[in-house]
DNA sequence: TCTGTTGAAGAATATTATTCTGTTTTGTTT
DNA sequence: AAACAAAACAGAATAATATTCTTCAACAGA
């Protein structure tokens, strides 16, 4: 049932156990009916609870879609440190960015899923201001952390903008197209060719 | 205030001009306030209508919201057909997509921003299986398109289900960042380095 | 002009989100 | 252990919103 530990991880203990259940549930239903058809009557029926606690844990709809939001986006930027803090040079760091980023994708679906379809809804809502701060911190950070490398040993392409659209643009679009059913094979099967590829485009 | 004429092109006449005007506003609330958070009433508010009004027009909110984003899908492929139509080589015909896309988006921002956030919202409602058709056909098109050229002169990268993700995969991540204000400079000062980058990354 | 059809309005209804009040459980202090 | 405070939970009441329904007006074709 539970398909990663996304949830144990942020909301650990006994005492949490309803708030990860209402958690569990809601995404769910977010992803199978979609996120304005949800009803918090859903969610509930599905957890066999009560609004009352609902509001008390995450005050409205809106907060049960940010804290799955930044649960998840936590989770997967938490797998690229890990992956890019082994890397000793761009091509490493390109191939951990790549790599990292599929097989999250792959190893938690659902979540995935959820991630694409509730970034929209999160950037207009109340919680707006804290995801802009986080993505200019994550965008400041990976920044810092491929220019640490240099680029002796190859000229990669110049407006530094665009390069992180072209390391991760081909494995997102992919990693769309595979969740939404267009393409069958898994994005892992691939792994390698996207990370040449997208090497090979680097190169200028 | 009209910045194309989408909508004159898809509902012609005078007879229609209040559902055109009906969906400018509808466009202008989702951007501005997000899918769940416009409210048939803003919308009214906006267009000095009537409820009666906008449910006799489009049916339902997700009527309004389907309208709007098959007329801007549809626009955008007429667009990319256009362009590819002109291609003799599959470099070209990898150029024209590039190009036609990054020039629809600068062209129509409010549309493509409305574009992204939309896809999931149709892709759950009602009009699903249109929207599923509508993307096997243009693929499907794209496709045979593509293999018309063959690929003599250059081996293409193999599996084929991933030459598009790295096609529009980098252009399209680069739009979604400037839409969002991520980044500031024009997709369109680009278009030579993305169009080369993905070049370069499609040879194997 | 007559007549059926489409366009439009707004009140009435149904659905859904949210608040509020009270109760129970849990943890902590004495 | 008893008492207290804080958090967790339940469910009725309310508010916001989507949708339906009934009516009237504009219009095209006979």
């Amino acid at each position: 049932m539970n398909q990663s530990n996304i949830l144990e991880n942020r909301f650990p203990g006994r005492r949490a156990a309803l708030k990860r259940e209402i958690l569990e549930q809601a995404l769910y239903c977010f992803n199978e009916l979609g996120v304005e058809a949800t009803t918090i009557d859903a969610i509930k029926a599905r957890c066999d609870t009560s609004v009352g606690a609902i509001y008390h844990h995450f005050g409205n709809k809106e907060g049960i879609l940010s804290a799955l939001f930044f649960a998840a986006q936590d989770d997967q930027r938490h797998r690229l440190e890990q992956e890019l803090a082994g890397a000793n040079s761009l091509r490493e760091a390109v191939y951990s960015i790549i790599w990292s980023y599929l097989d999250w994708v792959v190893d938690n679906p659902e979540w995935a899923r959820f991630l694409y379809q509730a970034r929209s809804p999160v950037a207009k809502g109340p919680f707006q201001e804290e995801l802009t701060n986080r993505n200019i911190q994550n965008y400041r950070k990976l920044k810092e952390r491929l220019i640490s490398f240099g680029n002796d040993d190859i000229k990669i392409v110049q407006p530094f903008e665009m390069l992180f659209s072209l390391i991760i643009g081909p494995s997102e679009n992919y990693c769309r197209a595979w969740l939404s059913g267009r393409v069958k094979t898994s994005p892992q099967e691939y792994r390698k060719e996207f990370a040449e590829s997208v090497w090979r485009s680097l190169q200028s």
